[in-house]
DNA sequence: TTCTATATGTTATAATATATCATATTTTAA
DNA sequence: TTAAAATATGATATATTATAACATATAGAA
């Protein structure tokens, strides 16, 4: 059980598995960090201190935050900031695939591998709302063929898969067992 | 080509294919109101003249449509529907698998075949909105598969997939080629 | 028939997102 | 080096999507 799970977390294709409770979460925030400078130096954009804030709070947690949280917390340093604040911050932290928008719960959740491009796959816990970011090309490989069978020119894929994380369900919260 | 594409529409994997222009899309509102009576009846749920207004409003093409939209349309036929009329309305057609929420865009969809339980795989042409409704088993392999290996348990799936339709890539619409 | 569950009406408001114009800051280039 | 242009943020207003709460009506069950 337990390779399994180490086989699948440290396949490429994994981008962020789900996270223990115990981890070194200032750590995570360091590194995303630390790519996003390294993404904007790369794409000759101006990561500003706003922006910086932004992105440290969407990174508050591995899962998925909405735009109005994100405001009221950017509240106590930026006494003024207001709807427009968050949300163009967010749509470069977005241009710039250092966020994610998790369309099914209008929220948002920083991006593991900021140096890699890629589309949004996404496992999201139900009971503990921890999100593990996928790339996984059987996937993309599924959908492309079907979308080919059809006709049909891929742009861009929102796969979003609600349900149980191992850690949860181990724990036994609510259902599922 | 056309082989391809007659392939891929008969496949039971595809629920709905995207239509012809020029198709009887009287006739896709009659059988979809015919499936919604008998899925109803199964049931044992009421299928009253609001729910069958909503439904028919929301057939009223192959394309997504927004509840705000549909209370606009229902307001002439009832002077004072108001957002909880439509927004109930949706949700039991939502419960009893007669239409689909599309995310990204939210709106709705009516569902190509409520007589099979099924999860929501769409492909959503950016340019005519039109939408084809997949049960694809290769891409719900591939998502439960790395599910599995990640000790993750899948209740939901949203696949939307954003792009161009044969239709529309023909006729040389936007960017594409 | 009365009770009970279901469905709809009605009003108000919550939650999410964008438009617009003003001001400040940085970059470009004459 | 300074004016013009582009970029970034401030500030206000409003649009869009969705739900809460309570009243009334209607349909089945007891
Ligand atoms: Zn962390
Ligand atoms: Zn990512
Ligand atoms: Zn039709
Ligand atoms: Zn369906």
């Amino acid at each position: 059980m337990e390779k399994i799970f180490q086989e699948a977390v440290n396949d490429a294709q994994v981008i962020a598995p789900f996270q223990s409770h115990g981890h070194d979460h200032g750590q995570c925030v360091v590194e995303a960090i630390a790519a996003a400078e390294s993404r904007c130096e790369k794409d000759g954009s101006s990561f500003t201190p706003l922006r910086r804030k932004v992105l440290e709070l969407v990174w508050s947690s591995h899962g998925p935050v909405g735009a109005y949280e994100v405001l009221e917390k950017l509240r106590s340093s930026r006494r003024n900031a207001a709807p427009p604040t968050v949300y163009r911050a967010l749509e470069f932290l977005m241009e710039h695939g250092l966020i994610h928008r998790i369309e099914s719960l209008n929220a948002y959740v920083g991006c593991g591998d900021p140096a890699r491009r890629h589309g949004g796959q996404f496992l999201i816990c139900r009971d503990c709302q921890s999100v593990a970011e996928l790339d996984d090309r059987a996937i993309d490989r599924a959908v492309t063929r079907r979308a080919d069978a059809l006709g049909f020119d891929v742009e861009q894929q929102t796969v979003e898969i609600i349900g149980q994380c191992a850690d949860c369900s181990a724990r036994g919260d609510n259902d599922g067992e």
